[in-house]
DNA sequence: TGACAGTGTAAACAGTGGTGACATATGGTG
DNA sequence: CACCATATGTCACCACTGTTTACACTGTCA
């Protein structure tokens, strides 16, 4: 009975928030239990009350990751330009996402967590990617023509938006290609233009 | 004086190798110096007389990675075939690379090592990534079209390549597109023919 | 009030990467 | 051959990590 409070109240929520903060500023391998515990005044065991282990925690910050870019891809979609550059502007906000968010991104992607023991995040997982197949159909009402099935054009723009975030994050773009980071604009265009589309 | 021989002989060798074994069947988080060590019955600090840290280690390993990786893409596009076939070959190896070395990709593209502090393996980078501009331009001379420059076609195809492996390390293909991971083959056609080539 | 589930604490364990002092082995020098 | 510098391996520690177990406190509901 030294302290006061003794219960923190909304630990579990309280754990997601600082550790994914923390992702802001270091990777997820650098983030420690015992030192997130220290931060909210509490005993780092008190994380095993509402987190399995370490994974479970880093499952509910991925879970975070996972709504935070379906929604931005969402609001990308969300406008009245013409299919070519909506679709422009998903890639764009993916690379967006990864470019903002690396070590979220990496720990979302990285393979470090095995999500199939996380149904939830299978489930978002799947409809991130489902999203790409959407966005295609509705494309296709609004005058965009491919002779091949939209998830199959889905599938390529997919891949397309997880390669350049991939390599936005590995900081791949030095000698090579373009210099870029700073316009993702002109490297989404590329992306939507060098597709077999129209 | 327990032992007669003291000395491995080729301890520096030894755990590259062993350690790249030993991700045939685990993740790179799972594997310690310590059981390293063991396996090869020395001390565990001795790792310290070959690589300055763990990630000094992993790098290495990372670099025998990156040789295999670049092996494979040289031998698919090693071919008579028409440039298209060619370019479809490369594809497939590179996301067949990652199926059967997922750990190892895993390491290499997956962020946990920062690269910039390892020359040898930015050049390799660059290396790889340079392979598929190389490729475009002699499929230019064999009779491919296109508008754009070819380092623009080639960061398309690496980013396609990136993407899927990426997919298909990550177990991506299950309810959204297609079952694959065995049809590579259909995948990577589907890559080449979604592109703005010709 | 009293039982009780939820939550935080304390102590301890095994495992990890890493350091520094020391021991041994190796290979070249005189 | 003797000798010695250097490369390599060992040993004793350290700080830190995730995790478990037994215990203590808190709030709630009967």
């Amino acid at each position: 009975m030294r302290k006061q409070s003794y219960h923190h109240g909304h630990l579990q929520e309280a754990l997601v928030n600082i550790a994914l903060k923390s992702l802001e500023h270091q990777r997820a391998s650098e983030i420690s239990l015992r030192k997130l515990a220290v931060k909210l005044e509490v005993d780092h065991t008190a994380v095993y009350r509402h987190f399995k282990n370490r994974d479970a925690l880093l499952a509910a910050m991925i879970e975070v990751g996972y709504q935070k870019l379906i929604e931005m891809m969402a609001e990308a979609w969300q406008t009245d330009a013409p299919w070519r550059e909506r679709i422009k502007q998903v890639v764009k906000a993916y690379a967006e996402y990864a470019r903002t968010n690396p070590n979220l991104f990496e720990i979302m992607f990285g393979g470090a967590l095995d999500e199939s023991q996380y149904p939830a995040l299978q489930q978002l997982s799947m409809q991130s990617t489902n999203m790409f197949v959407t966005y295609v159909k509705q494309a296709q009402t609004d005058g965009m023509f491919t002779g091949d099935e939209p998830s199959k054009v889905a599938l390529n723009i997919c891949m397309l938006c997880h390669g350049l975030a991939q390599m936005v994050v590995g900081n791949q773009f030095k000698g090579s290609f373009a210099k870029v980071d700073e316009d993702l604009d002109r490297l989404a265009e590329g992306v939507v233009t060098g597709m077999n589309l129209e």
